[in-house]
RNA sequence: GGCGGCGUAGCCAAGUGGUAAGGCAGAGGUCUGCAAAACCUUUAUUCAUCGGUUCGAUUCCGAUCGCCGCCUCCA
């Protein structure tokens, strides 16, 4: 895009466009700090992003992070890399073997309603599929293969049938999670059971688990048994990214033990370093306080859309906040993300019908490019959604000013519209652009609306709005004629 | 017991050593036949409390209170 100099003064110090663009600063848990991000291969960014377990539907804290992770992918793209996105479907645990041995169901069976939900629910929170999204039970064998290299350096050993990761073996570990078990042995010592398993050390963790005859499980030649719950991720990840990839997301809780057991496991296996960054996001609160079935505060995407709320509220919601902050659900916010989205929507639509005349506006032109600006400075700054989010906003407080005092001129509106896409691109809260045609009934409604309003007949006018409304059709009057849309 | 995070207006919240973004709600106004929408103005002398450092702190340090998380399955 070329940008111009302009003449109002207050605008000059944003100028000359364009900026230099800034690099993607993200906070790196293993650092503890927040680095620009350079991949290994340049213009190429990979990463994994630990996905849903398939035993219940996904709950609003869950998609908090698979938006997180869309978010990641968009932005990635946005600033020009060529994304690899792994999200694994864990298909396969403790809890999926007892739900479905109680349903009198195999894994497969058990788990297919819940990943075609999962998908549902997805897609309609906007978000972009992964370029690679492995279920574990598919990948077995790559399991198997890392657990027998873990076992040939001296990283695993047998007993009882299962197979344990020797952490004694691996001295970095806890360099991820920074954790500190002589201090926590004192306290927490209940909570370690060292008679449950012939372990050498109580921290040790699975890698294979024996399973009875009646038990799922898998032939290999380690044995009979079921993978650990960890050893799924460092499986497809490797198979799908290489050895040493970009970037592995998750949740905050994911840090201790998966992540750390993750680590521990690749590199044992490859002697290299595993990922490279890591970042983490933080829980959604629900009225201030833990999300938990037993308090009665625990929502799915399902619940909220069945009290009426849309898709896009719940993503606006949900992207509002920095993902590395915890951000605390109410319904009262949720409905103002509600009216919000729909301002934004209001806005696009506005400005898509709006006439214009040839030429270009130089305050608007340089307004825009400041947005621009602002939203990428924003989400650079360790994907900093509020700050890009409070440039849009400026952005359209502006341009409905522009459009109601009939300022705005045509290369302004395609100017701003190829902005919104740009923003879009990252965030997906405008929705689909195009509007399905009026049944031919409506129209001719509408019709007999403005009708009456020349001959100033406003009693039939108004009958006629309020029948519209009663099916669903909101009318705005403008200065050129009227805007209608369908609520909800 | 060990470790980490948070506490900003009615609600959701961003943010910084130099005097508080944005959204929703509220109030007043412009426009409009009315309405809706949009826009304008307005809404925290103040950032949990108490101390300290500093010319200056919401921002740094300490203490206190409250909330959340990890150390056990969890996004």
């Amino acid at each position: 895009m070329d940008w111009f100099a302009c003449n109002d003064y207050r605008l000059t110090r944003t100028i000359p466009f364009p900026r230099l663009a800034g690099m993607l600063r993200l906070h790196n848990t293993l650092s503890g700090q927040v680095e620009e991000f350079r991949p290994m291969v340049d213009g190429e960014a990979k990463f994994y992003y630990c996905g849903p377990t398939v035993w219940d539907y996904g709950h609003i804290g869950n998609f908090r992070s698979a938006i997180a992770a869309d978010v990641m992918r968009r932005y990635l793209r946005f600033k020009g890399f060529r994304v690899t996105h792994v999200m694994n479907l864990t298909d396969v645990d403790d809890r999926i073997i007892a739900k479905a041995g109680e349903a009198g169901k195999s894994l497969d069976e058990y788990t297919a309603k819940y990943i075609e939900a999962f998908w549902e629910d997805f897609e309609s929170l906007g978000c972009e599929r992964p370029e690679v999204a492995p279920r574990a039970t598919q990948h077995v064998p790559e399991m198997v293969a890392i657990v027998e290299k873990l076992r040939e350096r001296n990283h695993a050993y047998q007993s009882d049938g299962s197979i344990y990761y020797r952490i004694n073996s691996f001295p970095e570990y806890g360099k991820l999670s920074k954790i500190n078990f002589a201090g926590n042995i004192a306290g927490a010592s209940d909570r370690i059971d060292t008679d449950k398993y012939e372990k050498e050390d109580a921290r040790d963790f699975a890698l294979w688990k024996a399973a009875n005859p009646d038990e799922p499980g898998w032939d290999a030649t380690i044995g009979r048994g079921r993978p650990g719950w960890h050893i799924e991720c460092s499986a497809m990840s490797m198979k799908y990214l290489g050895e040493t990839f970009d970037l592995h997301l998750g949740g905050i809780d994911l840090v201790f033990p998966h992540h750390e057991n993750e680590i521990a496991q690749s590199e044992g296996a490859t002697g290299k370093q595993f990922a490279r960054y890591w970042y983490h996001f933080e829980h959604l609160k629900v009225e201030g306080e833990t999300m938990s079935k037993s308090k009665g505060n625990y929502y799915t995407f399902r619940d909220v859309a069945a009290k009426g709320f849309s898709a896009g509220a719940v993503r606006y919601f949900l992207l509002s906040v920095p993902f590395r902050k915890q951000l605390n659900f109410t319904f009262d916010a949720l409905r103002g993300a509600e009216k919000t989205v729909e301002s934004l929507r209001d806005f696009r639509a506005r400005l898509e019908e709006a006439r214009a005349d040839f030429g270009r506006n130089d305050r608007l032109h340089v307004i825009t490019g400041k947005a621009l600006e602002d939203f990428e400075a924003g989400m650079d700054d360790d994907l900093n959604t509020s700050v890009a989010l409070a440039a849009i906003h400026e952005l359209s407080r502006e341009v409905n000013t522009a459009l109601a005092k009939g300022q705005l001129l045509e290369d302004n509106k395609r100017e701003i519209l190829a902005a919104i896409e740009r923003f879009d691109s990252v965030l997906n809260i405008f929705g689909k652009p195009q509007r399905e045609m009026l049944d031919t009934e409506i129209q001719a409604m509408i019709d007999e609306r403005q009708e009456a309003r020349h001959r100033r007949d406003f009693a039939r006018a108004d009958e006629i709005r309020d029948e519209l409304a009663a099916l669903g059709i909101v009318l705005e009057d403008t200065k050129d004629g009227v805007r209608w849309k369908k609520k909800q």
